[in-house]
DNA sequence: TGATGACTGTTTTTT
DNA sequence: ACAGTCATCA
């Protein structure tokens, strides 16, 4: 193979350094993941055995696509890529033994987290409303990820003046790590820690595995966090081949504890460090580029690298600015089915981003309604699902019997009458006497606080679940059938008329077939420890299919590392890009982070690109005025006013409709019987059919209704005086002290259920 | 013990 | 707007 041939020449110096530390800074569409899949390749090529190379990246399908880039490069080739919690899971399976945990341990994702967390708060006596769990569990997170431990948080808050928040979190670290260790589990930030620590704590095992991994590459470096950078660096102290790849203008997960800093300081960590950059980008326009390049110019804290391309220049870049986000996603959806239609572009070819997922709801429906097929990443995860993680936490229970999350999820469900007081009295029991929650249940008759009735409820459970093994089953999707079967968790579904419930007997099927293609793949080598790992592990973007002929919605975090022809951001307005969280900063650092992720987003298109905002947007069921995003002023773009004061329009129609009604011009009762269904406009005779209590008709208010104000929300109407255009109504708005009059004619009051 | 309804926080994210 | 939690009652 001659990588000079296919390589351009920063890409070919990458790829053939092969001997001490190397930090590739690439720029988006600069062909990063082929320089990586090359140099692997290159290695291989001169003779490094492929066991002895590791790569190492964040996500599932970039570990899956660079494996597959591989293979295509060196057939059969068995080099090891791996995400970083993968990778750890590998390591703490074989010597979890120092940090107390046996090979079989489980692993809790964010939700099992917290339901321990709510446990601990409980059990400190510690109000879960004041003190939010998901609040403290990523206080937790965080500290773990800054490779803080139990003792070390503990000090630090004792010898700062700490608020109440920290002394919460200060009192349930402890006792959640302890229940963590005595349940035999990890959750996704332990997988990190508990890998720094064992590196740190025993360096016979740090260079062993130092000596085992001669060559290590880390992706997307920027997003490292400081206990990646310890696993990293501690695999680096003897043989230091690491290659890093990364864009600090891509840095987007400082909220979540990745330090910036690791790839900005790599050439001090590795002093006689080769760094190569690569500036020339094979995905973009030189118009989207160059619109890039403008925003992430206005950041102070970077490397300044030079963009450019070769590529076509392109059309421009287009901001269009639609009245609400109906209209937004209206227009998208039809700009998408007159692409498709006319056949210059593909499904496939578009992806529309946003920044928080509540965003993609309108655009759902209108795809929708514009019958384009969709997929979405994110959303509510088929992992997180109920049903899913109910029979998931059986299969955790039987591979862990010390889970206590599991066991708790799952001891009555479906209900066997094991209520949460003999819940409670079983806990207590059992960490008395310091065995698993399943242990005791199996020792409930001895349980003196425990009725008759209650003991044997317990027991029976402990036995059933006592009936499943693996050995037994012989497969996960055996393993599977048998308890479903055996806890006749779909029989109450079977029957139901609810769409939800079909749809919870559809999950369940698919989580078995999943477990069917599990044992196919490994099959006598199948384990369950195995399947509940994948399963943990699986995130959202996992499943995007590239091919699907479909639209990809996601949001701007989930588009890194990925490209596609046609590209709309939507929602480019001030608090929502950039987010209202970083306008509250002082420290203007979460804005250079915002900037960065818009950049991401911009940079993400390979022929078109188009960024949407509205007049006036719903945030959380109400409805705000937008203001134009700052980020817009730093960059030049084809602007495109779409919106027309349509709002304003309709109501003065509604006006002229109800006063014609009034009038007796319109016979109502007709136009109701022409339409039974759901006329277009209601008037105010209507609303007063449907409104018996109500006293007068006058424009379509009166007392005690609720409306909705643009401005200030739902409130009721207090008083009504004054007759035709002078008529005033009062009205208290929910979120108000004092009640405001309008001008009934002229005011946007809408009577609620108008729509 | 379990069902129902009110209340509340959530909406940056991935493993 | 919505989902998940909590409180109350049968």
């Amino acid at each position: 193979m001659d990588f000079q041939q296919v390589l351009t020449p920063p890409q070919f110096a990458a790829v053939s350094h092969h001997q001490g530390p190397l930090l590739v800074l690439a720029g988006p569409g600069s062909g990063k993941t082929r320089v990586i899949t090359h140099r692997i390749a290159s290695l291989i090529h001169a003779h490094v055995p492929a066991h002895q190379i590791l790569g190492i990246t964040f996500t599932n399908k970039a570990a899956d696509e660079m494996g597959e880039r591989v293979r295509q490069l060196i057939p059969d080739s068995r080099v090891e890529i791996s995400t970083f919690h993968k990778f750890c899971v590998k390591i703490l399976r074989r010597y979890g033994r120092g940090v107390g945990l046996d090979s079989n341990f489980s692993i809790f994702d964010t939700t099992d987290q917290q339901q321990l967390i709510r446990f601990v708060l409980n059990e400190l006596d510690i109000d879960t409303v004041a003190y939010n769990p998901s609040t403290i569990a990523s206080m937790i997170s965080r500290a773990k990820n800054d490779l803080i431990t139990v003792d070390r948080f503990v000090e630090i808050y004792q010898e700062s003046v700490g608020d109440h928040l920290q002394a919460v979190a200060a009192r349930v670290y402890p006792m959640y790590q302890k229940l963590l260790l005595e349940s035999n589990a990890v959750d996704f930030d332990d997988l990190l820690l508990h890998v720094a620590s064992l590196l740190k704590g025993s360096p016979e095992l740090r260079a062993t595995l130092d000596e085992r991994y001669q060559y290590i590459l880390v992706d997307e470096y920027q997003d490292t966090n400081l206990a990646q950078y310890q696993i990293i660096m501690g695999l680096s102290l003897n043989t230091r081949n690491l290659c890093v790849t990364g864009d600090p203008d891509q840095s987007i997960y400082g909220w979540r504890g990745a330090k910036i800093e690791n790839i900005l300081q790599f050439e001090r960590d590795f002093p006689d460090c080769k760094t190569i950059r690569l500036e020339q980008n094979f995905r973009s326009t030189k118009e989207i580029l160059r619109v890039a390049d403008d925003l992430i110019s206005h950041n102070q804290r970077r490397k300044v690298k030079s963009l450019f391309t070769e590529n076509e220049e392109g059309s421009p870049v287009e901001l269009l600015c639609f009245q609400d986000e109906r209209h937004e996603a209206d227009d998208i959806a039809r700009r998408i089915r007159n692409a498709v239609d006319q056949g210059k572009q593909e499904y496939t070819d578009y992806a529309i981003f946003y920044r928080v997922n509540s965003l993609s709801r309108e655009l759902e429906l209108a795809l929708a309604r514009h019958k384009i097929p969709y997929q979405l990443a994110g959303s509510v995860a088929f992992y997180e699902r109920t049903e899913v993680k109910d029979l998931l936490s059986y299969l955790k229970l039987v591979n862990n019997p010390d889970d206590r999350v599991a066991f708790s999820r799952i001891v009555n469900k479906p209900l066997r009458g094991i209520g949460k007081t003999t819940q409670n009295k079983l806990i207590r029991w059992a960490d008395e006497r310091g065995i698993s929650l399943l242990e005791a249940a199996h020792q409930a008759a001895d349980c003196p606080k425990l009725s008759k009735r209650a003991a044997t409820m317990v027991a029976r459970f402990a036995k059933m679940i006592n009936g499943f093994s693996m050995a037994d089953s012989g497969s996960v999707a055996h393993l599977m059938e048998n308890i479903i079967d055996s806890t006749r968790m779909v029989d109450s579904w079977k029957e139901s008329p609810d769409e939800a419930d079909q749809q919870r007997i559809a999950n369940v099927n698919e989580l078995l077939s999943t477990a069917k293609k599990y044992d196919d793949i490994y099959g006598e080598e199948t384990t369950l420890e195995g399947f509940l790992e994948v399963s943990t592990l699986a995130s959202a973007t996992d499943q995007l299919d590239t091919d699907a002929g479909r639209v990809t919605l996601m949001t701007l975090h989930a588009a890194k590392g990925l490209e596609y022809p046609v590209v709309f951001i939507v929602g480019v307005e001030q608090n929502l890009i950039p987010h209202e969280r970083v306008l509250r900063e002082e420290f203007r650092d979460g804005l250079e982070e915002e900037r960065r992720l818009f950049f991401v987003g911009i940079t993400r298109a390979e022929q078109n690109l188009y960024l949407t905002q509205t007049r006036e947007r719903s945030m959380r069921g109400r409805p705000w005025r937008t203001i134009t995003s700052d980020f817009l002023k730093e960059i030049d773009v084809e602007f495109n006013d779409q919106s027309t004061d349509e709002l304003f329009e309709s109501r003065s129609h509604f006006d002229e409709f109800v006063e014609s009604v009034k009038r007796g011009e319109i016979d109502t009762a007709a136009l109701k019987a022409a339409n039974p269904e759901r006329p277009l406009l209601m008037t105010g005779a209507d609303l007063l059919k449907d409104a018996p209590q109500a006293a007068e008709i006058p424009q379509g208010f009166s007392v005690g209704m609720r409306v909705r104000h643009p401005r200030y929300g739902v409130g009721t109407v207090m008083g009504i005086s004054g007759f035709a255009r002078k008529r005033m109504v009062n009205v208290l708005f929910d979120d108000a002290d004092e009640p405001q009059t309008f001008v009934a004619a002229h005011c946007p009051l809408q009577p609620l259920g108008l729509r």
